[in-house]
DNA sequence: CCCCTATGATTAACCGGTTAAGTTGAGCCC
DNA sequence: GGGCTCAACTTAACCGGTTAATCATAGGGG
């Protein structure tokens, strides 16, 4: 494994007979460099095919040019059965891809990993972190706020109001999804919820409540983590309890797309039995069985918004806000 | 945004009363350091909070504790439909995690991408490549092996024999599922091919060929591109072709999915009309109607051990294979 | 008792850039 | 022509580590 020698300043400021500092000036697009000595340098530039190390070059500026983004589960839960993250991935790299910074990808699901993420953070490898949907009161996005590391989170972050967040309007998507399932006379609307230590499951949850509420029904609740095999559970739980339900509103698709198999299975016709709602809107929901009404979160966009938001922070740009909201939007297909 | 002063090693050294370099080798685990003086040295990076600079680091050592997985595609279509890269990102991650490594996540799609992550691993940014299921005859990851970069593919890579890579048994896995719808006694058996500029593509469709001559039977092959929309169109193509036609071998699950809505939509049933074998395993084919009998492989352990693999080359460990090829499984469920 | 060696610490050079401060010289004005 | 200004370049200090070379000290052998 022959590292092959790469070329320093040093060596094209020799060959273009002058100085490094003035090497250094051109490559970073200086004004007040000659226009002949300029040429002389990029010609040197190209013919040695110069590249500048990284390394030297953070070391006195103090910025690395990469972002990590932080993904709060062990390697080994997250993608397996979620499409979130691998949206707000796609999101997340586009905008930094066009900003010219490196994504550094890290997972800290265990107590031990977690560290890891503060210590590296700390440590300035990178010059912002974004934080992607958190369980329970997590204080590490707060701590690295106040050690003046740029943060943003996805999700608004529970217990910690000095974090800068992007999050969609969980809420108002809850509401008119129940407000439909209302309105087309469904009168024994259950939901299965999402984990109650995220924002996303808890404030879906609120959303369905405040409008039962509001329309004179009475809730009714089953608690599930998001997956596929807790839908499944939830929806005959649900069924146990209430076997005249009419309705449900489950707080994800891969949930819902799990409410659905359990309705088959008991017998329930989709939806002139019981109508089903979702809430994300990933591929999956137009090819259930029957396709899936949703809520329609922009994950990508999220992702997307996280990074602007971050590398507006990072640039130290004024007047940044605190909080993004997305909207969501109702899509209605046939299973409601 | 108050980035606070960091410690330095010089710092840590004044206040253990010892220089530079003896903190240097006891934060290195160095040996040949006086217990005493080694416990207060570590007390003075404890009471300081010092964490190394890893740019400072990199300069004189050359390395950067950080390796890059590059996804060949947009950022727009990576990730879209496709399970694939996210279950490579677990295997990679976990494993680099072990080792303390930094994943640094490039997507490159467009030629102007691909120029980026050329200059950016020259520019040694990171110790070793991986690259993830490239499309064609890339010849990135050769540039890359002649200069010395350690690297690893996805896929036997096509047209460089030069590169290591890991794999798993397209060939061997379609035999047995090809042999499998043989031995149910089908006779005209179809096949959905994926993408011909990828191995999987390549591989997978050369093993329905050879199985089916060895059966001395005529093939049917229609090719798609690995997405749901595709395996919908090329199973009515198939079935347009040949209504008579008794089972079909679908290089993917996604496919596969997309060959059953197909079907069901054409008033076929499966498999008693048609019989149905996927390629990957993935979750949707557990939970589709009816549940795929597929041929399973296991991405995540190929994330794991491109991650091994690379590690070795970068470690410099001797008698590295040039190529793991990862064994595939029949995994019967209802389809076929 | 002296010299040699082993052990463990320090000194100082170096990695490859950026940038403040200093130098040079051309152009301008009186 | 001399002094001043200003643009354009060079010099040199610095970022924060690693490590080869050097030095100090204690212990052992003759």
């Amino acid at each position: 494994m022959v590292t092959r020698e790469r070329p320093t300043l040093e060596a094209v400021a020799r060959r273009a007979g002058v100085s490094r500092a003035t090497v250094s000036r051109v490559v970073n697009g200086s004004t007040s460099v000659a226009a002949s000595i300029r040429e002389a340098v990029n010609r040197a530039v190209e013919e040695l095919g110069y590249v500048p190390n990284q390394a030297a070059r953070s070391l006195v500026t103090q910025r690395t040019e990469s972002i990590a983004l932080i993904l709060p589960e062990t390697a080994n839960r997250v993608f397996s059965d979620d499409l979130f993250f691998p949206a707000i991935i796609r999101g997340v790299g586009g905008e930094l891809e066009a900003a010219d910074k490196q994504l550094v990808l890290m997972m800290a699901g265990s107590a031990k990993s977690h560290d890891r993420v503060e210590r590296y953070a700390v440590a300035g490898h990178v010059d912002g972190v974004m934080f992607a949907s958190m369980h329970g009161a997590d204080p590490l996005p707060g701590t690295l706020v106040r050690l003046g590391i740029p943060v943003i989170c996805s999700g608004r972050p529970i217990g910690d109001s000095s974090v800068p967040y992007v999050d969609v309007d969980h809420f108002g998507g809850v509401c008119s999804a129940v407000r439909h399932l209302v309105a087309a006379g469904r009168r024994r609307i259950a939901t299965i919820a999402g984990p109650q230590d995220m924002v996303a499951g808890i404030d879906r949850l609120a959303g369905y409540r405040a409008t039962l509420e509001d329309s004179g029904l009475a809730p009714h609740v089953v608690i599930g983590d998001f997956t596929r095999e807790s839908g499944i559970a939830a929806m005959r739980a649900l069924l146990a309890d209430d076997p005249a339900l009419d309705a449900v509103f489950v707080a994800s698709d891969m949930m819902a797309h799990g409410a659905l198999l359990a309705l088959k299975d008991a017998g329930r016709r989709v939806p002139s039995d019981v109508a089903v709602v979702g809430f994300d809107d990933f591929d999956i929901s137009r090819y259930s069985e029957p396709p899936l009404t949703t809520v329609r979160q922009p994950i990508v966009e999220m992702g997307r918004t996280m990074a602007r938001q971050l590398l507006g922070l990072i640039n130290g740009e004024p007047h940044q806000a605190d909080a993004v909201v997305l909207p969501t939007e109702l899509v209605i297909r046939e299973s409601a």
